[in-house]
RNA sequence: GGGGCGUUAGCUCAGUCGGUAGAGCAGUUGGCUUUUAACCAAUUGGUCGUGCGUUCGAGUCGCACACGCCCCA
């Protein structure tokens, strides 16, 4: 009960009484108003006929919207992304309707009708011949100038962000164009969309710690899957040679500017093909983007500028921290005791239980990654940290696997799937006795996947690409964030 | 987890050396009525994130906490 005026204010009383008032003469909240025109279209149409063309055509248009400014006799609405000036002088409407207008707020939902015209300063403009309040805004939008430029609240009430920032729209609507284009991709090279478990009894696919849940009537808890993958290459195994799933995953870490708790991957597998085919596949689908959403293969992302029509780096995990560590020769990456006093002396830390190849990539992490800015493929990821990865032939020591990297940012990983059941189940079994001595990252055993690869799977490659990590370098934005329409946030504190 | 910065009117922000809280926008009232961040006049609006402390006196100084942003691990 007090909850809900703890953060009532003046002005929204006022509009409460104007809303109290309106209740008694007419239905408050009406919702039979046809709208027939669109300010984005109505502008394009007739933005470039003079004042009078238009006199002479006589247009009428039906139109509905937000109300964004107020000068005088005239009324911007905001419609979807467009906006439409309405002329609706209070003197040339009597009685009810005079004392309306007078009480029209910023926010309100409006829907008029009338006939274009063009003011004498030349701006498109709807004469109102009639009006109708449609919805009642009862708080007051942020200032019109500079708009809501709060993060916290922007992100805490995306809506009002919404109403009022414009770049935001932009982000937004970018993001659905860019997954509406990489399904459209995905089916004209015959992948099928397919949707697997989000809630796993045995959560895979990934290293990384899951939420836990609890399933009631079955007395199971359960997880939220950290990936689809294990789920994905099963249907392969079923015979499903292209699969790709759009969707949440869901990882029980910690927030930054490029992690949120859920966040949406796209995974595809391929069968018959190798890692190699989705490095070229990644690079055409980046080119292809890059000119969906800009025009331009180019791009600039936080100050730097990307040619995604140039061929991407492919750079061995060895050879890219013998370039940025200073390394001089091979001989450092042979032993475990070798590789740790290499992180020793770049002032790595890690623990002395690591495997060889984890102590490696902790260099790699540290030390490289942020450094690689221009689009690059890290290629012969070691053994221990790719459980799923098939094994290199040349060096057991390594998988064909390989990373995606722009701005310092890892944006996908793909590999050459392990079809091997046997060294697959010699893979789990690694996993469980890290996950025993402390690892709460490591996998857990998944018997069943084991038996989908004694029925056998293609040879296949696979790979996650992280949407939200894509779209942030697409729309410039510095925060997955911004990229989320509602990210993560700790709840307010209540007071009282 | 550690460090830095921030939190003041609905929004965007000032606030000096510790001395009764300021502006623009929005709102209200009136005027104007083809304006363009419309304009003119008047005017309302504050638990200064929360709590404790120092002080005659705290938006301002100290401590703790909350939330956010940035950097580091």
């Amino acid at each position: 009960m007090t909850e809900d005026n703890h953060d009532e204010n003046k002005l929204i009383a006022q509009r409460r009484e104007k809303l109290t008032a309106i209740r008694e003469q007419r239905v408050a909240f009406p919702n039979g108003f046809v709208k027939e025109h669109s300010s984005a279209v109505l502008t394009q149409q007739h933005e470039s006929k003079t004042k009078e063309e238009l006199e002479e055509l006589a247009i009428n248009a039906t139109l509905a919207g937000r109300i964004i400014r107020m000068r005088g006799p005239f009324i911007v609405i905001q419609d979807g992304n467009a906006q439409m000036q309405i002329y609706i002088n209070n003197k040339s409407f009597t009685g009810e309707q005079a004392e309306q207008i007078k009480s029209f707020d910023l926010g309100d939902i409006i829907g008029v009708h009338g006939e274009m015209f063009k003011t004498g300063k030349g701006e498109l403009t709807l004469r109102a011949a009639s009006f109708e309040l449609l919805t009642k805004s009862l708080r007051p939008l942020p200032d019109k100038h500079k708009g809501l430029t709060d993060t916290e609240m922007r992100y805490r009430q995306r809506y009002v962000d919404l109403i009022v920032n414009e770049q935001s729209r932009n982000i937004f609507q970018t993001r659905s164009r860019i997954m509406r284009f990489i399904r459209q991709y995905f089916e004209s090279l015959d992948f099928m969309e397919v949707e697997t478990p989000m809630m796993q009894v045995i959560p895979g696919g990934a290293t990384a710690r899951p939420f836990i849940t609890h399933h009631n009537a079955l007395d199971q808890d359960m997880y939220l899957r950290v990936a689809p993958e294990l789920f994905l290459k099963r249907l392969v195994v079923g015979g499903f040679d292209r699969v790709f799933e759009l969707n949440r995953n869901f990882r029980n870490e910690g927030l930054s500017t490029r992690h949120n708790p859920e966040f949406t991957m796209l995974e595809f597998y391929q069968a018959y093909a190798r890692y190699q085919d989705l490095m070229d596949l990644t690079e055409d689908l980046f080119r292809r983007i890059a000119i969906e959403v800009g025009g331009s293969s180019k791009l600039s992302y936080q100050g730097s500028e990307y040619d995604f029509a140039q061929p991407f780096a492919r750079l061995s995990v060895t050879d890219s921290i013998k370039q940025h560590c200073a390394v001089e020769d091979d001989s450092a990456f042979a032993s475990k005791e070798s590789v740790a006093a290499l992180a020793n002396s770049l002032d790595v830390h890690f623990d002395d239980s690591w495997p060889r190849g984890k102590i490696l990539m902790e260099i790699f992490d540290q030390k490289v990654e942020d450094k690689l800015d221009q689009p690059t493929f890290i290629t012969e990821y070691p053994i221990e940290v790719s459980p799923l990865a098939r094994r290199n032939e040349e060096n057991p020591e390594i998988t064909d696997r390989f990373e995606l990297i722009i701005g310092g940012r890892e944006l996908a990983n793909g590999f050459s799937e392990l079809n091997d059941p046997e060294d697959q189940a010699e893979r789990f079994k690694e996993q469980v006795a890290q996950k025993d001595s402390g690892d709460s990252e490591a996998m857990h055993f998944d018997h069943d996947y084991v038996t989908a690869l004694e029925y056998g799977m293609p040879p296949t490659a696979g790979e996650g690409i992280g949407i939200d990590r894509l779209v942030m370098l697409f729309t410039d934005s510095a925060s997955i964030k911004d990229v989320l329409l509602f990210p993560h946030m700790r709840p307010q504190q209540d007071q009282g």
